[in-house]
RNA sequence: GCUGCCAUCGUCUAGUGGCCUAGGACGAUAGAUUCUCAUUCUAUAAAUCGCGGGUUCGAAUCCCGCUGGCAGCACCA
């Protein structure tokens, strides 16, 4: 049975982007393999946490579609699914570790580490704890008894070579004595990440850790502590780091970083995953469009390349617009309709919708090409078509006023023949008419635009000119 | 600095020793269609496969070195 897990960190407002890649890789493999595929709230670090971020990080990967099994809101046969409501069992591991000689007590104040680190990175060390308590503290019972702060440290162990596999990469080594003694147990007692998703994983069952590639230098640790515990490992799989234009990893200082944000931009969670699904892998026939269940059935974890991508949103919106040209037009309708919030009555979006499809590559781009349905524009006939001669409109008004037939073939039929009685020239003479009409030089085909408008509203609009 | 990971068009990638004078997609450029913008279609440019050594009849593909990029080096995850 196969089993993994996303272990989002409620520390920012949303998901991060490489956060719903490592998901959605996750839940991919999962679901190839019948398998499960859970959420665990790594809310260990007091100090960074952000009010509402849990509800908002489960309720982003609810709009992506990527189901969960288990979970902090589900339950599950492994509850609870929240750290900070397991620290009895950190507790009760972290003891026994002492207890068996593979972990230590620790009273150093930071000042002192600090120091002592400093001191090793001018030497060109790796900086480590020197074991200052494990070599010089018999009886560390005594001081906790007194209430000293304290934190549990692994021991880590001397002249070894720590292997590990990772499905992506191959063989990964380690040596032990470039490895620090890890803090296990924090001073306000919340377990760090290497112990809480060691002892979390195993717990849970997990059968397949895949994560980022920033996990690599840490995983020799989280070795050391299965060994520690006698447990079995998990199957690795280390996936690219999502990078900026520059290559640096993916960051908001440079990128949209938010998964809620390429949401609100209107880009399609279908299109956003089928955009991430191609990012270290790439379909066996070459497709660039495919769905989730596609990618399901051809996705296997050993194709990935190891190779960290360009997040480039250039592409991704070229792979949006395709999926909104995918979309039914009903579909696309209630789509905008409800991206701005029902703002904007919803037989007039479906009338706009034919003619706008091809046109957009997101869901915010409608509003700018169809806002002269819902309101009146700001007209500037200088500069434009014909120009500021403004008897051709009063000409157009006049001629549009003959027609009883208001259909958009009828409409173009007679602003052709008029353009030609009056020898200006098509685009002037249209320029000039969409500019009047819609306020702007780039507008939904325009007599299509101007019969959905309505006769009342088109020749208003001419004559306020 | 140390430790580790990685290295094919600007970008995402195909390629696992001969089918590669390196293929596709995005983007770019040019053209066709068109009343604008798009869509659609066609074409073009774009990688001496980071560099240098090997191995081999033969290397983008295997090995070594170098260089470069990235990540990690917290009582953050």
């Amino acid at each position: 049975m196969v089993r993994t897990r996303i272990a989002p960190s409620p520390t920012g407002h949303d998901i991060h982007i490489g956060n719903l890649y490592t998901a959605l890789i996750n839940w991919t493999y999962a679901r190839k393999h019948n398998g499960q595929f859970i959420i665990r709230v790594e809310d260990t670090d007091r100090e960074r946490l952000v009010e509402g971020a849990e509800a908002r990080i489960l309720s982003t990967f609810k709009a992506f579609g990527l189901d969960y099994d288990e979970g902090p809101d589900l339950g599950g046969l492994y509850a609870p699914y929240r750290q900070s409501d397991r620290l009895k069992i950190y507790h009760k591991h972290a003891k026994e570790l002492v207890e068996k000689g593979h972990a230590y007590y620790c009273f150093c104040k930071k000042e002192r580490l600090d120091e002592i680190r400093k001191k090793q990175i001018s030497e060109k060390k790796i900086p480590r704890y020197d074991r200052y308590c494990l070599n010089n503290i018999k009886i560390p019972q005594e001081l906790i008894d007194k209430g000293e702060k304290y934190v549990i440290r692994l021991k880590v162990p001397e002249n070894r070579t720590i292997i590990f596999n990772d499905v992506i990469r191959g063989e990964i080594k380690f040596e032990s004595n470039n490895i620090d003694d890890q803090i296990l147990i924090k001073s306000d007692g919340y377990p760090t990440y290497h112990m809480a998703v060691v002892i979390d994983d195993y717990l849970m069952s997990i059968t397949h850790v895949i994560r980022a590639e920033e996990w690599i230098p840490s995983t020799p640790k989280h070795i050391l502590l299965y060994e520690a515990f006698g447990w079995p490992f998990p199957i690795y799989a280390h996936l690219p780091i999502l990078r900026n234009p520059d290559k640096s990893k993916l960051s908001k200082r440079k990128n949209p970083v938010f998964a809620s944000w390429y949401l609100e931009q209107g880009f399609l969670p279908k299109a956003m995953l089928n955009f991430l699904a191609l990012m270290g892998w790439s379909h066996p026939e070459q497709k660039e469009i495919f769905d989730l269940n596609e990618f399901k059935e051809k996705f296997e974890l050993e194709d990935m390349q190891p190779v960290g991508p360009a997040f480039d949103i250039v592409k991704l919106e070229w792979m949006n617009g395709e999926y909104i040209r995918r979309t039914p037009n009903d579909e696309l309708r209630t789509l905008i309709y409800e991206f701005y919030l029902k703002e904007y009555p919803e037989d007039l979006i479906t009338k706009t919708v034919p003619l706008i499809k091809e046109r957009i590559k997101k869901l915010s781009d409608y509003l700018p090409l169809c806002e002269f349905f819902f309101k009146e524009p700001e007209v500037d006939l200088s500069g434009v078509g014909t120009g500021r001669d403004l008897s051709l409109p009063q000409k157009i008004h006049d001629e549009l006023e003959k027609i009883e037939d208001w259909k958009a073939d009828v409409i173009g039929e007679k602003m052709q023949e008029l353009a030609k009685r009056e020898n200006v020239k098509a685009g002037d003479f249209f320029m000039t008419l969409r500019v009047a009409i819609t306020g702007k030089k780039i507008s939904p085909p325009l007599n299509e635009s101007m019969e959905i408008l309505g006769k009342e509203k088109c020749l208003e609009r001419l004559s306020k000119i």
